[in-house]
This record gives C-alpha cells, sequence and structure tokens, in this order.
DNA sequence: ATAAACTAAATTGGATCCAATATTCAATAT
DNA sequence: ATATTGAATATTGGATCCAATTTAGTTTAT
C-alpha cells in the first residue's frame, strides 16, 4: 500500500509567525502607537535571525499596521483623528455589502455559532476578552460571505482601528449598545433579512465611529 | 548663515526597486499569470542578491500580485472569471466615492491635466500606451481626493485587474466607449456635479466589467 | 514497459557576516 | 551655558553561506 502524500500542517515559516505575532500584539495594543520595533530584539524573542523579521515587518507595512524608515527602522503606526474617521467612512461602505452577501449563504451551523458568541459577548466581564469577543461575532457571520476581497478590506480596516475599537468598549454604554445592536444583526440574519442586516451593521458601525470620535481630541 | 536639511531625495533601498519593477511587469502583463519569479534570476538581473527580492516577492503577495508556496516560490497571480468580477464589484463601490469625494476638492490645475489626459487618450494611436493613458486619466481625478485609504483600495483593486483592462481596451469598441465615457466624467468635474460624476464612474466600471466577463471563459 | 525508489541538481528559508547610515555622547569652540 | 564637532555605539540594508525541501533524472524491481 502507497501512502499518499500527507500534507503534515506544514509547520508554519519562521517570518510567518513572528508576522502573526506582531500583528496581534500591534492590533490589541500590547505594543504601543510610535514604538520602535527592532529587529534584533525582535528576532532574540523568537530565536531566530533578522530575515525573517524583516520579511514580517514589511509585510505589515504594506497592511499598514507599521511604518519604516530607510535606516531608522519601522515602528507601530498610528491613526489620526481624521483617519480613524475616514477608516469607519470604508468599512461603512464595505460591511454592509458583506452581509448583504452573507445572508442568504448562512448555513444553520454559522448562525447557531454566531448566537453563542454574541451571548458569549453580552455576557463577559472581562475586558481583556471584550475586543476578541466582538471581532469574534462579527467575523463568524462575515465568514458566510463568498467575497473575498471585500473581506481582505474589511479584516484590514477592522486591524488598524481595533485599538480604538477596544477603548470603546469600555467606554461608559459601550459593550451596552454594541450587545444591544449585535442582536438586532443576529436577528435579521436569521430571519433572513439580508437588508435589514446590511442596515442595521452600517448603523452599528457609523454609531461606533461617532461615539469614537466624540472622545477623541480636536475631531 | 545656517543651511537647512537639505533632504537630498534618498535613493530607494534595493527591496523598493525590486518592489516597483516587479509590480510594474505584473500589472503591465508582461509577466505571465503563473509565470514563475525564482528569486536568484530576479536578483541577477537587478545585480542584488536574493535578500531585497525576498522582501518586494512577500510585500508583492500582501498587494495579491503574486502567490507564493512554502519551498515552492512565487507565482504571478491570476483571477478567476468569479474573482475578476468580484474585484469590478468593489471598485463600482469604492471609486464613485473617491469621485464624489474629489470633485469639489478639484482645482483648476487638476481639471487642465485631466483635459490634456483625457484627449491624449483619445488620440492615441499605440495601442501599447493605452493602459498606462487610461489609468493617467482616472488617478488624475482621483489624486484630487483627500481619502487616502480609499485611494489605496482603489489603486490595489486596479493593480489587480489592470491586465484585463488592457485587453479590454484593445477589444472591439473598448477604446471608442472608454473615450466618450472619459468625457462624460470629466465634463461631469468640470461643472462641479459630483453625484453626475459618481454616477458616470459607477456606470464606467460595471460597462468594463459587463464587456470584460463576456469575453472570458465560464463567465 | 511501467512504476516505485533512489540520487543529484535546483530552489527556497534562514543564519551569519559586512557595509551604510543613524544615534548617542563626550569634547570643543563661541 | 549653549551650540557644534567628532568619535563610539547602535541599528538597519544587503551579501554570502548553509540547511531544508522540492524537482528532475536515473536506476531498479516487478
Amino acid at each position: 500500500m502507497k501512502l499518499k502524500s500527507m500534507d503534515i500542517s506544514a509547520t508554519a515559516s519562521a517570518s510567518s509567525i513572528v508576522f502573526d505575532a506582531l500583528r496581534k500584539a500591534i492590533i490589541e495594543g500590547q505594543l504601543e502607537e510610535g514604538e520602535p520595533l527592532r529587529q534584533d530584539e525582535i528576532a532574540r524573542l523568537f530565536n531566530t535571525s533578522r530575515i525573517p523579521v524583516r520579511e514580517a515587518i514589511s509585510r505589515l507595512e504594506e497592511q499598514g499596521l507599521v511604518k519604516t524608515q530607510r535606516y531608522k527602522g519601522a515602528v507601530v503606526a498610528g491613526l489620526s483623528p481624521r483617519e480613524t474617521e475616514e477608516i469607519f467612512d470604508l468599512r461603512t461602505l464595505v460591511e454592509p455589502e458583506i452581509i448583504r452577501n452573507a445572508v442568504p449563504l448562512m448555513s444553520k451551523d454559522i448562525l447557531v455559532q454566531a448566537r453563542e458568541k454574541c451571548a458569549a459577548f453580552s455576557a463577559s466581564s472581562d475586558p481583556m476578552e471584550w475586543g476578541d469577543l466582538n471581532r469574534d461575532f462579527h467575523e463568524t457571520l462575515y465568514s458566510a460571505s463568498n467575497l473575498k476581497f471585500f473581506l481582505e478590506i474589511a479584516h484590514n480596516a477592522i486591524d488598524r482601528v481595533e485599538r480604538q475599537i477596544r477603548a470603546q468598549l469600555v467606554m461608559s454604554n459601550g459593550m451596552e449598545r454594541a450587545g444591544r445592536e449585535h442582536f438586532g444583526i443576529l436577528e435579521a440574519c436569521e430571519t433572513g433579512n439580508a437588508e435589514l442586516a446590511a442596515k442595521l451593521t452600517r448603523e452599528h458601525i457609523q454609531g461606533a465611529k461617532k461615539s469614537l470620535l466624540a472622545h477623541l481630541p480636536l475631531s
């Protein structure tokens, strides 16, 4: 008997591991905006050389998560209030389209998962979890969509404002409002009402934007 | 008297030079879809080592212009008809917003430039130029916008279908229709009619999409 | 003859080394 | 004291080398 190529979950390349770890640290806010990313230091942290680190950093720059200057290195990218607003406007344009496309494609299983995540979000009392649970809920609904490029853009846009989203959730009313709106979106999905789900998603994002900008300087 | 820092236009890094050259070669169709990108060969072409080449390729992958497999290398990315359609739908969503935003911000100078490029496009009889001239016209109008993230996305989306756009221009009616529609968009911009410019841009893109898909297999 | 198994060449991923530039900080001049 | 110059250090960009993996070609077994 012949063994077919097993495709053992090919251990990721060092550069991908570094990329994922840095991306996570940035969007979760563990690395502060403006903080320099020293190649040597990161390489030591991951027991690799600087080569994979440089590759990871250049990919992060392509995603807008870090900014680099020749011979000066990379720092965690930040957003001006103006730029934050634009990212939310971009999300307002793209994400309702994703939901509209996704609703007719949502399997029973996806909806069950979404309901669980929606409940977990509302039930959580640990602010450290809120960001992940919030994103988890939205990702679950979006995952039913087959618009891969729209999804790419939404993911990247969310990445860039994830730090602010997490701050917004801990603001007064942040969790309460988000939880309420999540249930509304979920219900629209469950009843197959794509237009309503899109509309509520749009309002959800615009609401977050307003709430965020109100608490930002010179907005 | 004191001399202020001159900021001599710092010669670009090798990886950026390679990145720009490969990107250009890909979107212009000089590198065929599926064609492997050998690090060693490219390094020799640019008189550098493979390190900057690898960085360039990883950035191109982040932009979706190449696809890489671990230990197998990178190939020029292609799009299925389905994916091509989605990219055009994305453009249909984003670019009208850019124009709507840009119209009130268009200086006299921008409009003069746009008119020149519009004329140059319609006047050109060299198919090798059509792609550049077409993109040049749109870029000029878009450049008045201050929506940097929207622009990022539009640029990337156009990059990914530039090859097909060029093919579409040489198709029957391609140039004729594009030229006509360009004049319409330009006129709307000149008269400050942002809504009309947005509507015509939408139709321009949707028209290109339909014309393209009609000539594609299993569309 | 065909297919599996093995070997050699090609190719990529990563480590180490060197060059180019920036940064720090002490020494000097005003 | 403050600003300027100049070495010493730190940091990045790139070249060269080695290891891991794939691919091509050859041999061998059935």
